[in-house]
This record gives C-alpha cells, structure tokens and sequence, in this order.
DNA sequence: ATGTTC
C-alpha cells in the first residue's frame, strides 16, 4: 500500500478516504504511527481493510489496530460496525477461531519464594493442561446434553452444573461468560462432534499458557483494583474454540458464499462473504458463533481449574495461594452493542473490547477503572494489562489491539531460527519452555512479531486504552 | 487459527 493515500486526521489515527475506490462505502481508518506504517504497508493488510469498507451497512469507517496484519478476508487486528436490522455478519470478520481470548489469573504468589519450583510448575502444568495440534482433552463432554449445555449455558453452567470453578468466576468474564443469542439448533454436528473431547486444551499456533511476574505498574490505583501486585506471579491463559469453532466458520463461509447472490450482494474478495444480520442465513450463523464463543470462555474455564489444581498441588504447601480470574475477554467476535441510539453488529477480529468506566458489563469492582485489556506479547516478551477508556467509543468504537502482530510468516521464521536454538535461548534468559514441537516453538519466536511495547504506546497514545502493568513471562506452555 | 488440501 502507498502511504501517500493516507490522510493524517489525529495524531494517532491515518485514514484512507471513502472516494479512493468506487465500491468504499465508508472510509478505512488506522490507528497507528509513522513507524509502524512502515511495517503495515508491506503486507496486504490495508488492502483489506479497504475491501472491509464496502461491505453492506457498514457505519463509521473499517477500523485497523496497530497491530494489524494480513488474514482471511478482513485484516486481523481490524473493527467494523454494520448498522442493524440489516447490515451485514461476515466470519471471515470474526475469525476462524470464534472467540479465540485471554484470560489474566492473579495468584498471590511472590515469585521469590518459589523461584526453585518455577521449573516443576510448568511441567506439571504441561501434563495437566494437553496442547497442541489436534489433541484432546482430559474432560470429555459425557453425552451431546453436555455438550449443548456448555454451547447456550456458557460459563454459568460450567459452574453451577459441572463444577468446574467457582462462582465468583463468572462476573469476572466479558459478558458473564455466557452469549445470550447462542442457539444450538444451528452448530452443526461436526462441529459438536469436534468440540466434544477439546473442553479444556490449549491448541496450537500462537495459543498458549504463560507463567508470568508482575514486572511494572503504570496505574497503581488500577492495579489495585485488579489486585496485582509486583513480584506476584499471574497466569495468561490464550486460547479459543479450537476445532469446534474452526468448524462453525467453515460450515457458513460455505453457505454464505452460496446465498450472497440471492441478497445481490458483490464484493471485490470472496473471502468477506456474508449474509445481512436480519436473514435467515445470517441469523443461524449469529447462533452458533454465539454458541462457539460461549465454548471457547468454557474451554478457558477448564483450563483455570487445571491450573488451580496444579497450583494447589505443586505449591500448596509452600505458599497461601489464591488463584481468583482477574478477567476474561475475547479478541474474536461480533456483538451487538449500542452507539448513540442504534444497534450495530461489531466485528471485532483481532481486537478487543474496551469499555471505559461509564460503559455497562463492567465488573462493580471494576467501575472506576474501565474493562480490563490484556495484551500478550510475543512468546518470551512481556505482556500488558491496559483497561478501556470513554474515549474509546467515539475514537474505535469502544475497541483497542489485541497482542504484538505477526510481522513475518510462520515459513520465514522457521528459516531465521531454529526451535532448539529458541530454546536455548528462553533459557538463557530465565524462561522455562514446554513445547511438544520445535517447528511449532520457531513459528512463534519474537522475531517474527511486532514490538509490543510500540503497539501498546500506541494504543495508549491515541487514548483507545490505558497503560496499567506489565508481566514479565518466567514459564510458558505452548501447543 | 485448523482431525495441517472435503
């Protein structure tokens, strides 16, 4: 993409005019700095977004995040509203894994007094928690009425059902974890068939579970209210639907690409296919991306009680641990949400929601601070606690990033560094590594990702989220 | 991201 197209209308926000093609509706908008342009025109990620801008009913302006790169149809790390009854859902503005998320558990463990028992933790957490390419779960769903119960009941029947968690879980997950618009009639059963033994696993690609130390505050009233404290170690927890969810898309890019003709709709990628909120098609996808969402806050919540058990196991005796859900959020939906008056779809594909303090779906205790926002660096890298701003609805759509961003491909990383030397030199730096495969571990090396400290000041320049902590990785468990 | 090209 030629930068000189783009029109500099804040100082953290570029756009691209609604008249630079004939089919924009509306215009695109990035938010960004000069440097990070450089790194975002090489790839095809622009061009996306002005695609995403001609899709039926689309409000305001295709949004692109900081950490934005090339994906299925819409860019990852990409935004956009299409104005309801009848603008538009498109999975490939959702993602292929639905609901793929992070979530921040704070321990009340120092760092210091467990730093010998670091290295069993994350062993043990390795055999407790399976990752990786297509392997299953410990857990498996006993009959298709548990399944269905995880699809429409969420995190709520988890709990109050299965048992698995506590109770004060819940309100620390975006929207309680648990979609209301989840409707089981529409998941197909291969897809049920696919999530069935997968409740409870980590995957594989950039999913992964992180033992961290609370490093740095940059908010200490925010932390506060978060309960993080430094040298206490946290758990990040990012993952999502897995294959049930992967399934979910295929199943309705497949039907949409057959029905977008009979809404006379034509777009310049066959890979935005959609179909308008208020059809048929379009009501049963919304249904079961609901029901797959509520799957992947279900497939996180079984991965927080493994790592309770783990803790309790390994730890216990040495220390007075309290594993509680600091949040939860998603980075791979769409939801219905509300701007001055109207209802909108927004698509938010690698990106998270960031209400600010005056927003509903905060936590009590969170009121006077905003959402949380977690921002997962690069494996090895520090991660962020950022928390939503009021700014952030009128500048993105209550939106903000949601990690580093590819800047290379799996392939050409896999050229520049092996996995055995990664590991070595995790290690070298203090970081205990579990990862089955070494291909794997060298796909997700640093370098092949954005600097997520310049993302992060970004985001936090143009007041789309705010800085509040940064976690220091000491163990990391990888598909 | 993904029973890795139904």
């Amino acid at each position: 993409m030629d930068l000189s197209k783009l029109e500099r209308v804040e100082e953290f926000i570029y756009e691209i005019p609604a008249d630079y093609r004939d089919d924009m509706n509306v215009p695109a908008r990035i938010v960004a700095d000069r440097s990070l342009l450089e790194q975002i025109k090489d790839d095809l990620s622009l061009e996306q977004l002005i695609n995403v801008t001609t899709l039926p009913g689309i409000a305001f302006w295709a949004l692109g995040m900081p950490d934005i790169h090339q994906g299925y149809g819409f860019p990852v790390g990409g935004v956009a509203a299409t104005k309801l009854p009848d603008g538009v859902i498109s999975p490939g503005g959702i993602g292929f894994d639905i609901n793929c998320g992070v979530r921040l558990l704070r321990t009340g463990i120092v760092h210091r007094d467990v730093r010998d028992k670091i290295e069993p933790l994350v062993h043990e957490l390795s055999r407790s928690v399976p990752s990786g390419y297509g392997r299953s779960g410990r857990l498996t769903l006993a009959n298709a009425q548990m399944v269905e119960g995880v699809l429409e009941g969420g995190v709520p029947y988890l709990v109050e059902r299965i048992g698995v968690g506590e109770p004060d879980d819940v309100e620390f997950i975006e929207s309680g974890g648990r979609i209301d618009g989840a409707n089981i009639a529409f998941v197909s059963e291969k897809a049920k068939q696919r999530g069935r033994d997968q409740l409870g696993t980590l995957g594989g690609g950039n999913h992964f579970l992180e033992v961290q130390v609370i490093d740095e505050l940059f908010d200490e009233a925010a932390a506060e209210a978060m309960g993080l404290v430094p040298g206490e170690l946290t758990v990040l927890i990012h993952t999502g639907s897995r294959g049930l969810g992967h399934q979910v898309c295929t199943d309705y890019l497949r039907e949409f690409g057959r029905v977008m003709a009979e809404h006379d709709i034509e777009l310049p990628d066959r890979q935005l296919a959609c179909a308008p909120m208020s059809s048929e098609a379009g009501k049963r996808y919304f249904g079961a991306m609901c029901a797959a969402a509520n799957f992947a806050f279900c497939n996180r919540q079984v991965l927080t009680h493994r790592v309770r058990q783990v803790i309790a196991r390994e730890l216990g005796e040495a220390v007075d641990a309290k594993v509680e859900v600091v949040y939860d959020v998603a980075h791979n939906i769409a939801k219905v949400e509300e701007f001055d008056g109207d209802e909108y779809c927004v698509h938010r594909k690698g990106a998270t929601r960031a209400f600010g303090p005056s927003m509903p779906d905060v936590p009590t205790a969170y009121r006077d601070i905003g959402q949380p926002v977690f921002i997962p660096g690069s494996m090895g890298t520090s991660s962020f606690v950022l928390v939503g701003t009021d700014e952030a609805a009128a500048a993105s759509l209550n939106s903000t990033c949601h990690g580093a961003g590819r800047q290379m491909s799996r392939t050409a990383a896999k050229k520049r560094i092996g996995g055995k030397e990664l590991r070595k030199e995790l290690a070298s730096r203090g970081i205990v590594v579990r990862c089955p495969s070494n291909a794997e571990l060298a796909e997700e090396a640093p370098l092949a990702y954005k600097d997520v400290d310049r993302v992060v000041d970004v985001v936090s320049q143009a007041g789309i989220a705010n800085k509040v902590a940064r976690l220091r990785p000491v163990g990391v468990l990888k598909g």
